[in-house]
DNA sequence: GTTACTTCCTTCGATATCGAAGTCAAAGGG
DNA sequence: CCCTTTGACTTCGATATCGAAGGAAGTAAC
C-alpha cells in the first residue's frame, strides 16, 4: 500500500466519515455511540464535515421511541475507488463511491500470463475507460486496488512466489499501478478481499473464514472483524495433505494437496478423465444441477475432503461463520457435504454457534473488499 | 471475569500505568512514543500518579545520545495479584505486583475431581495463606485469577464441558471467586493463560501458537498480540484427527484424535505396554535424556504427529512463533520431530521467518499470564 | 387532548490534550 | 576543554473534547 493524498479530514472527522461510510452509523446518534465521542463533539465534527460537503443531511430516519433522527449520508461528489478482481482469465472491474456501492462493474477477458507490466497498463487503461463513461463529473478519485490470484507481501505490495503467474514473482505491483495514480493504491491477495467484502455482510460475526472454491481453493481470515495476514500467506489451505487410499502429486512438489484433489482443476480433470467435458468450474454446477453422477460424486467427495480439512481450523479458529464463496460454491452437495464432515468430526462447542453457508455478498465480493480497505487508507 | 473496585485512575492514566506494568515503557520520552499522547501530557499524567503513590521515580536510565531518561517504575505498593494454575492433580498459587513479577510461587498437591466448591475454597484458603505470609503490609489485593484445565466460557467465567473435571461442567467459577474477593477475578483456560504469559517473552511477534504438551494437548492462540478465544474454544487441537495405520477410539468418542497418540497420557499408556512405567509424563524426559529407546521413538513420533497438525495451521493462521511448552517439551526429540514436519510440509512462505522453539517462560507462564490479563482488568 | 417518557441534537462552561518553544543533561568530536 | 548534537523533559497558550443541562420532536398510554 502506499499513497499520498487523502480527503481533507482531520483526526476525529475520518473515524466519523468512515463509520458513515461503512454504513455502521446514520445520525449523529449512532456516531456518538459507536465512536465512543461525546454527542456534543460527534454534533460539532459533523457539521464541518456537511460544510465541507463529504457528508450530506438527507430526510430523517425511523424513531427508536423518540425524536427521529435526521439521515447521514455520505455526498456522491466525496469521491470515488476503482478497484478490480483479477482472475487468470477474467478481470472483474468496478468504480465503487466511497461508501462501497458500485457505481459501474464489468467483466472482461485478460489473460493474467501476459505478464505484469502489460495486465496492469492494461487494467489502468480501462480504470480510465470507466471513469470516462461512470464518473459523475466533478468526482475526485481517491484510490485504486487489486485483488491478485495469488500470495502477496502486504508490506510491501509485491507478489510473492505465485504458482499460475509467470513473470510476476517480486514484480512490485503497487508501485506500479502508485506510480500512474499517485493516489492511495491497494494490492492483496483476491480470496483475502473476498473475505472483507464479505465480511460486511455478516454483521455481528467477528471471526470468519471466507472459502473461495473455484479453479483453486483460496481462504481469507477474518479475526476481530479485520483481516489476518499473518506473515503475508495466512489463509492458504489449498496445500493440505488430505487422507486419501489413492496418492497424487501436487504442482508443489508435494503429494495429495487438498488442491490436487478439490479444486475446480481437479475437478474438471476427474470429469474429463470419466468422458465428461466441461471449460469451466462453473459448468460443474450446471452438470450438478441436472443430477450427472459423476459430477455429483465428484462434487460431494470435494466438499468431504475441504470439510476434512476445516475441522482442524474450526477447532483451532472456532469462527463464528464459515462462508463458501466461488464458482463451484452454488452445487449444493458442495456445502452439504462440507457440513456433513465439520458438524461430524469437531467438538460440538466449537459448532455450537457455527453457521456455514453460501457467500452473501455475490460475485463482486471481492470488489467490495478492495473498496473497505481502500476506505481507511484513504481516510 | 466481574469485578468491582478498581485502581483509582482516570483515563489516560490507565494506558500509561499499564505501559509501565508490562514493562514496555520506563520513561516518560518512552510513554510518549507509544501511547501516541503528546509529550507534555505524558508528563502531567505521571505527575498525578507520582502523587498518587502509584508509579515512583527510580535513577535515570541509559542514555540513548542526549539527556537520560528518569526511569519510572510501578510503585511495590500499588498492589497484588494472587492467581493460580489449577492442574488435574497439581495447583501452582502465586502472588504477583502489578508488574506480574512474582513475590511468591508455590506448589501444592490437589485433587481436582473434589469438585468446584472444594477446590475453590481450598484455593481462597492457600491465597490468604499466601497473602498472610509474603504480603507486604499495606498493599491492597487488586485482583484474583486461575487458570482451568478445561473450556471456559469467557463472558460468564463459568467451565463448559470439560473432559477430566467431574462435576464441573457449567459451574460458576468467577461468580464464586468474585463472591469471596469482590475483586475483579478472572477465570481461564489454562493453555490460554500460557499461551498469554509466553507471548511476553516474544517482543515483536505479534501472531504465536502455545503449544502445552503436558498429560494432555493444549493450545494457545496469540492473533495480533492479543487472545483468540473464538466463542470460547479456541486453540483446542486436540481432537484433531490424524494420519495413522492403526485406529484408536479417543474418549471424545472419535477415532484417532491426536491426543489419544500424542498425549502424555497415550505415551504413558504406550510405555507402560512396552513394559516401561512411569508415574508422570515428565518421567518421560528422564528416559529420552537416558536413551531408552522406546520413550524416544514414542516421543519422536508424537512429535511428527503433533507437526503434520500444526503443518494445517501454519499454513493457515502463519504465525511468527510456535513456542512449545508442558512438561514433555523438555524433550529434544519432540521439538525437533515437530520442526521437521512443518519444515518438510509447509509452504516456504509460511515457514520463511517462522521460529519453532521451547517456551521461554518457563512454570509459571501460566501464572504470568493470569497476571497479565488480570492488569486489564484492573486498570 | 393531556401526560409521561424516550430519543435526538445543541448550547456552553469545565477540562484534557496538543504542539511549539524553551530548558536540562547527557554523549561525542575537535 | 568548549562546542555541537541529541534526546528528555517542562512551560504555556491554543485547540479539542467532555458532560451536564435543556430544547426539539417524536411515541405510547390514558
Amino acid at each position: 500500500m502506499s499513497g499520498k493524498e487523502r480527503l481533507p479530514v482531520t483526526g476525529a472527522q475520518g473515524g466519523l466519515l468512515r463509520l458513515v461510510a461503512t454504513g455502521q452509523a446514520e445520525s449523529r446518534a449512532e456516531l456518538a455511540r459507536l465512536s465512543g465521542l461525546a454527542a456534543s463533539s460527534v454534533s460539532l465534527r459533523v457539521e464541518e464535515l456537511l460544510e465541507a460537503r463529504l457528508l450530506v443531511e438527507e430526510g430523517s430516519g425511523t424513531s427508536r421511541g423518540g425524536r427521529r433522527p435526521r439521515r447521514l449520508r455520505l455526498a456522491p461528489s466525496a469521491g470515488l475507488l476503482a478497484v478490480a478482481d483479477l482472475g487468470a482469465h477474467h478481470v472483474r472491474l468496478g468504480l465503487l463511491d466511497l461508501s462501497g456501492t458500485p457505481l459501474a462493474v464489468e467483466e472482461r477477458a485478460c489473460d493474467i500470463t501476459a505478464g505484469p507490466e502489460t495486465v496492469l497498463d492494461w487494467m489502468a487503461d480501462a480504470f480510465d475507460d470507466l471513469l470516462r463513461t461512470h464518473a459523475p463529473p466533478g468526482v475526485p478519485l481517491r484510490g485504486v486496488g487489486t485483488g491478485i490470484p495469488g500470495p502477496v507481501d502486504p508490506a510491501s505490495g509485491r507478489v510473492v512466489g505465485p504458482s499460475r503467474m509467470p513473470g510476476w514473482n517480486n514484480y512490485p505491483v503497487a508501485d506500479q499501478l502508485g506510480a500512474r495514480y499517485d493516489l492511495p493504491v491497494l494490492v492483496e491477495n483476491d480470496a483475502n478481499l473476498m473475505a472483507v467484502g464479505e465480511a460486511r455482510s455478516w454483521p455481528g460475526s467477528d471471526n470468519l473464514m471466507v472459502l473461495k472454491a473455484g479453479t483453486g481453493i483460496g481462504c481469507g481470515v477474518i479475526v476481530n472483524g479485520r483481516l489476518h495476514r499473518g506473515r503475508g500467506a495466512a489463509g492458504d489451505i489449498s496445500h493440505v495433505r488430505v487422507r486419501t487410499d489413492s496418492s497424487v502429486m501436487c504442482a508443489c512438489g508435494h503429494p495429495d494437496c487438498l488442491e490436487a484433489y478439490a479444486s475446480g482443476a481437479a475437478l474438471m480433470a476427474a470429469l474429463a478423465e470419466a468422458g465428461v467435458a466441461v471449460d469451466r468450474p462453473a459448468d460443474i454446477v450446471g452438470l450438478v444441477n441436472d443430477a450427472v453422477p459423476e459430477a455429483t460424486s465428484q462434487v460431494r467427495n470435494a466438499g468431504r475432503l475441504i470439510g476434512e480439512v476445516l475441522t482442524v481450523l474450526v477447532n483451532f479458529f472456532n469462527p463464528d461463520v464459515i462462508a463458501v464463496g466461488g464458482s463451484l460454491s452454488a452445487a449444493e452437495p458442495l456445502i452439504a457435504a462440507i457440513r456433513a464432515a465439520v458438524y461430524e468430526r469437531c467438538l460440538p462447542l466449537a459448532t455450537r454457534d457455527l453457521e456455514i453457508a453460501p457467500a452473501r455478498a455475490g460475485q463482486d465480493s471481492a470488489l467490495l473488499g478492495a473498496g473497505a480497505l481502500l476506505l481507511d487508507a484513504v481516510l
